[in-house]
DNA sequence: ATACCTCCTGTAGCGACTACAGGATCAAGC
DNA sequence: GCTTGATCCTGTAGTCGCTACAGGAGGTAT
């Protein structure tokens, strides 16, 4: 069993984030030492790995929590995890979408901006459309 | 001069938005008529809708504000407008190559997730990895 | 008078942390 | 035993850009 900032360094996972992951119930209550510090197991440790592997992947919070929870079941119920991996697949592909309609709106609005214009070609359209 | 609804409907920006952005100094306070309540000119409804097309664009609020600033002045210095929008697309790309990283991984693992599986790949894989 | 609409201020919530403040405890060296 | 510095504790506030109330005042139409 070892203390907060062991574990922190064993996982990735930033103290203060373990404590806000614990607050909001992501992981179970550690055990406690007499002195009330905070004592993980391997076990703790894992979780925690698995859920900066999740964040990581973009999953959001509560979708690394039912990750991590299907995780615990020994059925490992590979559905459920698939329909969340494509659910998240989904929106990941439409914020590249949208991110790549912003990159060509982007480019082709400034692309007449160069030094020496009187007034901002940019601006202009921007103002007026 | 009209009032907050009028304006919101105007220009496209949320009345509560609208009153954010007077609060946080991103537009100029407008006037108020004798009963208290907010009176928009034309200029102050262009104003916001320039900033509707900046977000609307992905700029930061702050962006948005000094590009807003930068089309006040007469000059309208193409090169600052130049520079906000080149740092912007820059993190419009990173953001996309991010993604496109994410796409590529959640794929990968969850190509061999399938109904019937035992335990699942892709959280197997995870846990170890 | 009634009902309804718009407006006002001020505050809290979202997601996922991050950064303190202010204190307690521990380990090591002298 | 004493000091120094690292680690830990709880609790609160800040980030970003809104959005959603609560609770009230004022305006308009019937």
């Amino acid at each position: 069993m070892i203390p907060i900032g062991e574990a922190s360094r064993r996982s990735g996972v930033g103290i203060e984030t373990i404590r806000y992951y614990e607050r909001e119930g992501i992981v179970p209550k550690p055990a406690r030492a007499s002195n009330n510090r905070r004592l993980y197991s391997a076990g703790d440790v894992g979780r925690l790995r698995l859920l900066k592997k999740c964040r990581a992947l973009g999953f959001p919070l509560a979708d690394a929590k039912a990750l991590l929870d299907l995780s615990e079941e020994g059925s490992t119920d590979c559905q459920s995890v698939k329909a969340l991996a494509e659910q998240h697949i989904a929106n990941v592909r439409s914020k590249i979408a949208e991110l790549e309609r912003l990159d060509a709106a982007l480019h082709e609005l400034s692309g007449n901006c160069d030094s020496g214009n009187v007034s901002c070609p940019m601006l202009t359209r921007l103002q007026d459309g």
